[in-house]
DNA sequence: GTCGTGAATGCAACTGAGTCGCAACTGATG
DNA sequence: CATCAGTTGCGACTCAGTTGCATTCACGAC
């Protein structure tokens, strides 16, 4: 449950000469356990409510730090939910966000397709990928079932 | 050379019962005719060099419409250039989006494997595209070749 | 052509995400 | 435990994007 436990973001950190402060160790965690995904401003929501001093301008450099260093992603999620940006933890295994914007529904999907497409640029064009985001806009299944009948 | 000339963008326009204004007629001349991606400060300014009483509040109106009307793409380019979003024309041909942090050029890549990808989620869950948004991060081959030698 | 009307515009004030400079503090290291 | 560069909290700031409202305009009816 804590980050320590888990240990690859916080060891990524310290791996990278990045001092471990508490207010870090906390986002951390959050992020860690936050079910969907989180943006800055409900990021710093849960995180005081552990901490009720951590400020804004710590989480808006907490994950900036987070971002260059690979360790989470940001995303828009085709702003079906609003202009801020979201932020997930970043896994191995690549994958698609599906947002429905009838019923707002963010969900993932994972295929190797991603991955056939990053050899692809790299094929045809020598572009080496670091990092792909794939987001897909339409009808879930659940809202064209609904629409039919 | 003029939208009407060309026709799609004006005529899409008013077959939906949207007002053809003058300040609309120049934002999608604009538009059609910009090299790469604008934001919208960007189109703003190209647009007053016209118009010098074009407001802002009317780019953002008329920006809003188009997307909602699924004739523009709004997109981040990974924020290699800043934070805004940056427009384009939607086209018929799918592509996808390589940008590289290094020499900050954003370069655009078609591939059968967007129309598979859209294939492949409505196939595995239910799910209709209506819009797809790819966008790659890496090293362009300039670069990569720039650092061996 | 001109008229009437609802839609669109310009303007100015506002909201809110994200940034920055600085003084106070603190985690890692010896 | 002393040191100090890196980090935090704070408050002020920037600027993208929005909104309410009075004025103007596109466009169909006549």
């Amino acid at each position: 449950m804590s980050v320590t436990a888990r240990g690859s973001l916080a060891e990524a950190l310290s791996l990278r000469g990045i001092r471990l402060t508490r207010q870090r160790r906390l986002l951390l965690e959050v992020l860690d356990n936050a079910p969907g995904h989180l943006n800055a401003r409900e990021l710093l929501q849960a995180a005081r409510r552990t901490d009720p001093t951590i400020d804004r301008a710590t989480v808006y450099r907490t994950l900036h730090l987070l971002k260059t260093g690979g360790l989470v992603d940001e995303l828009d999620l085709l702003h079906l939910e609003g202009e801020e940006h979201y932020y997930e933890r970043r896994r191995t295994g690549d994958h698609v966000h599906l947002g429905c914007p009838q019923c707002g529904t963010i969900s993932e999907f994972e295929t190797d397709l991603v991955l056939e497409l990053s050899q692809e640029v790299a094929r045809r064009e020598g572009f080496t990928a670091t990092g792909i985001r794939i987001e897909v806009r339409g009808i879930c299944k659940a809202c064209s079932e609904a629409q039919v009948g």
